[in-house]
DNA sequence: AACGATACGGAGCACTGTTCCGCTTTGTCA
DNA sequence: TGACAAAGCGGAACAGTGCTCCGTATCGTT
């Protein structure tokens, strides 16, 4: 069995987890290692021995994405002034985590099945937190009912691609149309 | 009117499309520039002012190729000796051709609807070659009749998806195979 | 406290795209 | 023909990047 993790050591993955989700939204998956080492104050080399290949760190971030985007519903929920601001908050931290998704999809060329199973488990844990979101603010009233979680969230996915291609092209702003139109009316 | 090209510059213009053709083939459409400058025997510097953006390089190739192709075709069904001979020969550079072709499309990922007509462009171009070497062969008897060109050209296509992940996979190999095939029997 | 084992940092190397400017070649005009 | 702009050429030089390597620092254990 192997030796227990240096502390050091498992404090660096995380910072590093967290730095590199922040500094691929804003400046794309492709983004220099410098630049995720220096954002997230290692060493270059302390990137590549966590991971060693690009692919790595990408997918390592992806899942990170998912299990934090995962625990917000709900904290989001019981923190925040209403259901439907929790959804907001929540949706804002959903499209974050998209650009890793999409950039994933793009450096993983050669394993699509790797990354099919990624969408699975992406699916599997995600789909429930935002239906959970989506019943109340329902039962709220502060939405309409019968939005069904993953058309919202495989919409917002589809609004969030080709991002790069036009910088005129802003999908936060399309989105928040799209959750205006949610607001319970008619 | 702008004044006439330097002959010169034409030449160059010329042995650059040729030899970055071969570069694509053996090392893709990514290969440094710095290669296809030795390849062709010129200075990055001329690179750079025929083609200023590598998908310039690219797209001329691509024309380039086609018109080759296209114009093998009928210069194979008169010099070889039999015309399926021509038509195995033909086959051969259109798949090195595909080569460039597919790595146009990734290079090529923003404008997608310049992609569209340069690929209606070789459908019209290639189409009929192909469809006057099948024809030869199938009157000569020497393979079976029937196999639509457009058919064919989908199909080898299709097969030389891929061919960078794999270092096993040689579609070259399969589509001997196809062409055996396609020998008159049964 | 001492001492391996483990992990860290970042200088250094290799390779790439891209620019820029002194030099060469070409075409033209007297 | 010879001279002379203009057009074109080459490649050194710069900037940015991935990745490695090893001296140093930190950790956990005894």
């Amino acid at each position: 069995m192997p030796p227990r993790k240096r502390a050091d050591a498992v404090r660096n993955e995380q910072t590093l987890l967290a730095a590199a989700a922040e500094v691929f939204v804003r400046s794309g998956v492709d983004a220099p290692i410098r630049e995720i080492a220096a954002a997230a104050g290692v060493g270059m080399g302390t990137i590549y021995r966590h991971f060693p290949t690009r692919a790595d760190l990408v997918v390592a971030v992806y899942r990170h994405q998912v299990e934090a985007c995962a625990e917000a519903g709900p904290a989001l929920l019981s923190t925040e002034d209403s259901a439907v601001a929790a959804l907001r908050k929540w949706i804002d931290l959903f499209v974050d985590f998209l650009v890793t998704k999409h950039g994933l999809a793009g450096a993983m060329q050669s394993d699509s099945s790797g990354f099919a199973s990624l969408h699975a488990y992406f699916l599997d844990r995600l789909g429930p937190v935002c239906g959970s979101l989506l019943d109340a603010a329902a039962e709220a009233g502060e939405i309409r009912a019968g939005v069904r979680p993953f058309e919202l969230m495989r919409g917002i996915g589809n609004l969030c691609i080709g991002r790069d291609d036009d910088p005129c092209y802003d999908p936060r702003r399309l989105i928040a149309l799209l959750l205006d139109g949610l607001s319970v009316q008619q």
